[in-house]
DNA sequence: TTCATAAGTGTTATATTATAACATTACAGT
DNA sequence: ACTGTAATGTTATAATATAACACTTATGAA
């Protein structure tokens, strides 16, 4: 269990939901209970999390959460932009500036499991231009590399792999 | 259904079969029928197909065909290089040019639904720079845009999405 | 305040995607 | 022909995701 990225996770979690609760009054949108638990356990795990970890997590609570209930909740965050979908893992992870662009990438480190959300204006650019020289219009763009983070191979240089899933 | 990129779907069909025979043969790998059957499928799809599509299909000649059957022929088909899998969609490809290198990306036509497979030694190096940057170490990359292609809205302009599926 | 509507949730069922485990068969090298 | 490995067959089940419909709650117009 890494713990990189921020200094205090558990405040980077209170942010994350204020600027959720801030986002959701200013266009209108209602963060629920249910929505804000998913986010709140979103942001406590430290890594991209699946929807069946949610529910397990949600039902540990109290009474048995179903599976609609938390995708429910993902699509409404995910709509909002509160979150993001990685595809290659089929897992969800908190957006950390919603509304700001969408042209994210995610390296996703294969040793610790963490997945960083980084921003590439210049990457961005060189991706629309591909793409118009292809006479292709975008309308949204996957990025996820996957490998070895910066904290992984400086601590374990060499034994990739071994510690992964 | 739009049919475009190849001027004779048959021929790249069988160039790709011929291909894929070569490549066994020189590393000492066994293109079964079942195999290749999966990957001549694969093929005559004009675009990614999901697996259970794979497996309906086969079954459609004669005996049942079960998941297993199909999902170790993409394995393999996936080790060898001669296939991609388009995460964002769950459905598998062609690769074009199997063992010719690995920084390829898709654009994913959701008006057509084909997924053209590109290459851009300069946008790989943008995006291996990036993970420099961040010093990470990059093992494999990700990158699917989706969007509607140039055939799609030269042929129906500014209708998108109405057609997609 | 009350009612109508829309939005959100509960619940059951099922669809879709993918793998595990173990028995059997086919193949390549001797 | 014998033997070990690779491939396949088969059954079962895991993991991911959505549909459909009933019910409840919030909101805002009359």
């Amino acid at each position: 269990m890494s713990s990189s990225q921020c200094a205090n996770h558990h405040q980077c979690q209170e942010t994350a939901l204020a600027t959720a609760e801030a986002h959701c009054d200013k266009f209108g949108e209602r963060l629920t209970p249910n929505r804000r638990d998913v986010l709140r356990l979103i942001w406590q795990s430290h890594r991209p999390i699946k929807a069946y970890d949610l529910i397990d997590l949600m039902s540990a609570q109290d009474a048995k959460v179903k599976p609609a209930t938390v995708y429910r909740a993902l699509d409404f965050l995910l709509a909002q932009g509160l979150i993001h979908k990685i595809d290659s893992l089929s897992a969800f992870t908190g957006c950390s500036h919603p509304n700001q662009h969408d042209d994210c990438y995610f390296l996703i480190c294969q040793s610790c499991g963490t997945a960083q959300e980084c921003c590439s204006p210049l990457l961005a650019e060189a991706i629309t231009s591909e793409a118009r020289h292809q006479d292709f219009k975008l309308t949204r763009t996957v990025l996820e590399i996957a490998g070895e983070c910066a904290t992984c191979h400086q601590t374990a240089p060499h034994i990739a792999g071994q510690e992964a899933r």
